[in-house]
DNA sequence: CTTTATATTTAAGCCAGGTTAAATATCAGG
DNA sequence: CCTGATATTTAACCTGGCTTAAATATAAAG
């Protein structure tokens, strides 16, 4: 049967949504196993995004002040997960690094997830595994392009 | 090309940390405009999901005590996002329901992101769009067996 | 060397959101 | 009509995370 876009949509709609809960709730069990804070979690995942930055890198990124995020990183140096060093060639600025703990963290936290996406994947027959592979390449490449519009 | 479950499991990862920032992005965007905390959107969304409640089923859904639930909703009481009645058939109990100003809010965030979703559906061809649209399908219903199976 | 700019921290204060314990109100059973 | 269970609220308190403003240290320019 022909689909119209609307009805696309529609599924995407429902996929996005039972994926979201889905992830959201694994997330929020993970972080409460590992006593952070969802703001924690996510200061620690933009630094493992960002590689070596300094603090106001991170406050610039997650829109708060210079100031909170030199206090937010301070509670995160007092967890052992973010080890904060002068910077050699500008001895005003820190540099910040995950450490070992709060990567093995944010790594299992990724484990865990591909564990789930590993079940799924497992469960249809190699014919399936073709077409859903093919298809999500597709997704893949046109939401980068959606996304590189903006 | 014949493709692993390795393979395929790596591409919904990719899939799925690209959606999961994307989505979040905007949340967290569209909580701000809103001038609701993430704890607030979370309790309006699950106020949404359940229907008609009392306080302590919220509390038990949130996985916070009673007492924190009946402060928090004190507080959307406050901004006119909540009503509280009543129940007539136990005058113990307050039923919890969304106000048409929260209704608005929730029904405003699915619309954009079926807009965005939209836009993205509409970059495929009709072709495409079939086989996004079957295999999405069999995603899904996948999705609900493994999900289903804990 | 002095001035000005920049990076970070510290201090003081605010509010959200959580806890436990006690207060209040209602229900339901003997 | 008691008594005990249940639903919610209130009180007292703690912590995280934010803000602004001031302090500190370093860099860079004249």
């Amino acid at each position: 049967m022909p689909c119209t876009t609307d009805e696309l949509k529609e599924t995407l709609q429902a996929w996005v949504a039972l994926f979201m809960r889905r992830s959201m709730e694994h997330m929020l069990l993970f972080i409460k196993e590992n006593n952070l804070s969802m703001s924690q979690m996510g200061a620690l995942m933009n630094i493992h995004r960002q590689g070596m930055c300094n603090v106001s890198d991170i406050g610039d990124e997650l829109g708060i002040t210079s100031a909170a995020a030199s206090q937010m990183l301070e509670r995160l140096v007092q967890q052992a997960l973010v080890e904060r060093t002068e910077d050699p060639n500008d001895r005003r600025v820190k540099q910040i690094a995950l450490t070992d703990k709060a990567a093995r963290i944010i790594h299992e936290n990724f484990r865990r997830q591909h564990a789930w996406l590993g079940e799924l994947a497992a469960s249809f027959t190699p014919a399936e595994q073709e077409q859903v592979q093919a298809t999500l390449r597709l997704l893949l490449e046109k939401m980068r392009q959606v996304d590189g519009r903006r």
